[in-house]
DNA sequence: GATATTTATTTTAGCACCTAAAGTAAATAA
DNA sequence: TTATTTACTTTAGGTGCTAAAATAAATATC
């Protein structure tokens, strides 16, 4: 009689139990019950429909048998053509198109040179429509369905109502993006920015489990910033949370791409050393508005082989990121601050700059027990982290869907 | 034979339902059910086992009858006696000591001049004892027990270890002190920094109730700052989030009480306007390090009739402030930035730096749809607000408490 | 090779919730 | 007095979980 259930508990336990596979790979019932802290019952039962509906099977026994008495575990694990998603990740004159199975695993990856500020937002639809098209052409026909989309966005977006606000790779501003491709194929279409998207592959890896609340800055081109509170992105009230780059250095101070004086960006970011440094230093010709990785290394190997010059440039960057993550310390108090992005090549000779102008920003209380670590970059980071996303957002869509296709 | 049940959606609605009947006063059962969004047979259940344990009653129906056909309301009210809470503000020579019944009303308020700053630890505990000892001692009889007690303490706390990190109030540091309390008073001992208590009273305003991402400015001798993100306060890493008054606004500016320089506290709290006015400016006598209510509304006065000094040392407070805002505004990103504390005395006359330095510092893009409003001060909204914790916090174990005394 | 032991999974029995619908109570309107 | 309306309670039934018992499938032991 009592339909309209409002207990979640069972959807909850069978989103745990996907996600736990999904992270672990294959399991047996007795310990994802242990690991979920639900009763292996439960578990048979969960995977038992799960089965049916063809979202997990049983893994065929090991040859090699573990060692060890009684009964051997039977190991289950995630049909990976269940469905699939694709992660949009959208920079400047260069979008790459990933595509993920229901597993995690990437299955395909492709890059496309792309005139990206001459796009109208229209232009832009109609080209993702065709390229995700492509895509699924060549690999749909393997998966059970197209489950999300994740476009993934350096600048301002509202993932709430799919609207890209501000972006360095485009000239256009609000723009709602998401509605079209979620109608032209049928799945929930996540609008994220990039920042957010390696914040949770970062936090996701053993080294930062115990870092709940953790700060990302990525230096690159522009100075973009992801702050996870309890593990879940923060994104303030209209999706402009966490804009680290545009917090202020010096009021009054060095011209921001954003029109503004003094972020902490007119100092750090690409552009800004760059631009510091082209009048007064011999660099590789071309566009020093956007200064190629090739252009970035010769100034970041000028600072490190002692040119007082390219060093005093990087000493300021580093004192206004200095100034930067001091604020960043006091206001959120996280419990890692992790510094990542292209623009890490440069950690080095910023380091000094940043740390001695923490120490004079803040006191040992209000520093508290952060810790602020660099981390390797890796420019495929950001689809991992959009395919994950876009994997969790739509787990509970997958289900519903495949529990009634059973029913028919 | 499934008694640990993991299942919460019991506890979960009682709670509803007493915290609805404390915001709400008294309610009828089938309010409850559409206020929560359970069924009216459920909160049947549930006001039976309540009543039952004593913590809510039937309210006698009301002598002029409300008009209108069907059998009439039967309102259900918590039972004010049921338990009681005591909130301790913890100010500069002042502690603040109020009682609120289980219903949430103040029954009792006192003050106490102490000389805060030349108590030891050990000293402050004691103090606490006996001043909590001797309002029991009046007041306990009328109530079954003494729920919770909050500590509001100006500074840095960590509420999770019941430890002080640093209060303006102390001369000593990282002191646990709730411990003894807890174990004198046999209940639970909430610590919580001041602004946390005052920003959850102003969240409960129908007014701010759109408003869940929410920050809470206070200016006053020092300057501190609340952060509510979704309704809940957040507290970071090690409790010392939320530190607005030591994000920076000029490097290597003026020295804050910190130690450290160019904080905005150093520009905008009620010491630093008064440090900056007292060589210039002709004003009450007293000391100016720690300025009174009584000095600091004479430079106020000042700065309104136009004296140009006065006014310049409140326009450079402005900027600090609107720097600091800027970049709350970039990294929260919140709906609403509520600026309040005795500080606000000064708003006027601060209020256009403010505006003119948050425009100058933050594209549109930015600043988003942030709503910035100054808000009248009351010196009791902590302890109101502390009160209102301590209940919530202490609702469980009241529940838990009733249930095993009916049992026996 | 038969039996004991160990460990994993499934089945069974039962509890704690909740809800919709039916039943009851208590008022006003006709 | 009866009909209508609204509030509350009781009943009946469903979901979902767990502990314990039963079963399954290995290895260890003699």
């Amino acid at each position: 009689m009592a339909l309209p259930s409002t207990d979640t508990s069972r959807l909850d336990n069978t989103l745990a139990v996907i996600r736990t596979l999904r992270d672990q790979g294959p399991v047996a019932r007795i310990d994802l019950g242990t690991l979920n802290g639900i009763s292996s019952a439960t578990v048979t039962s969960i995977s038992a429909e799960l089965i049916q509906q063809g979202l997990i099977s049983e893994r065929p026994p090991e040859t090699p048998r573990p060692s060890g008495r009684g009964r051997p575990k039977t190991l289950i694990e995630l049909n990976p053509n269940a469905a699939c998603v694709v992660c949009i990740k959208l920079s400047i004159n260069e979008i790459q198109l990933v595509v993920g199975d229901f597993s995690g695993q990437v299955r395909h990856s492709e890059h496309h040179a792309v005139p990206t500020l001459s796009l109208s937002a229209d232009d832009l639809e109609t080209l993702l429509e065709e390229k995700i098209s492509a895509v699924c052409a060549l690999l749909l026909k393997g998966f059970q369905r197209l489950a999300g989309i994740c476009l993934a966005v350096q600048g301002v977006v509202s993932s709430q109502s799919g609207t890209i606000i501000w972006s360095p790779a485009l000239s256009f501003r609000n723009a709602s993006i998401s509605t079209r491709l979620a109608e032209r194929f049928h799945c929930s279409v996540l609008l994220e920015n990039d920042a957010n998207c390696i914040a949770s592959v970062l936090a996701a890896k053993p080294a930062y489990a115990d870092c709940p609340n953790l700060v990302v800055i990525m230096l690159g081109y522009g100075i973009g910033m992801s702050v996870l509170i309890n593990g879940v992105p923060y994104l303030g009230a209209n999706g402009s949370a966490a804009e680290f780059g545009h917090s202020k250095y010096q009021p009054d101070g060095a011209l921001c791409a954003c029109g503004r004086r003094g972020c902490i960006e007119a100092y750090a970011s690409d552009y800004a050393l760059y631009r510091a440094a082209a009048d007064h230093l011999e660099l590789p010709s071309g566009d020093s508005a956007h200064p190629s990785e090739q252009q970035m290394q010769a100034l970041t190997q000028l600072a490190l082989q002692g040119d007082p010059v390219a060093q005093g440039i990087y000493t300021e960057a580093g004192r206004a990121l200095g100034v930067g993550i001091a604020n960043v310390l006091a206001l959120f108090n996280p419990d890692l601050v992790l510094i990542t992005g292209s623009g890490v090549r440069g950690f080095d000779a910023m380091q000094a700059a940043i740390y001695s102008t923490l120490d004079e920003a803040l006191v040992a209380e209000l520093k508290g027990t952060t810790r602020i670590e660099n981390c390797a970059w890796d420019r495929d980071m950001t689809c991992m982290g959009g395919i994950a996303m876009a994997l969790n957002a739509t787990d509970g869509e997958t289900l519903l869907n495949s529990q009634t296709a059973r029913e028919a």
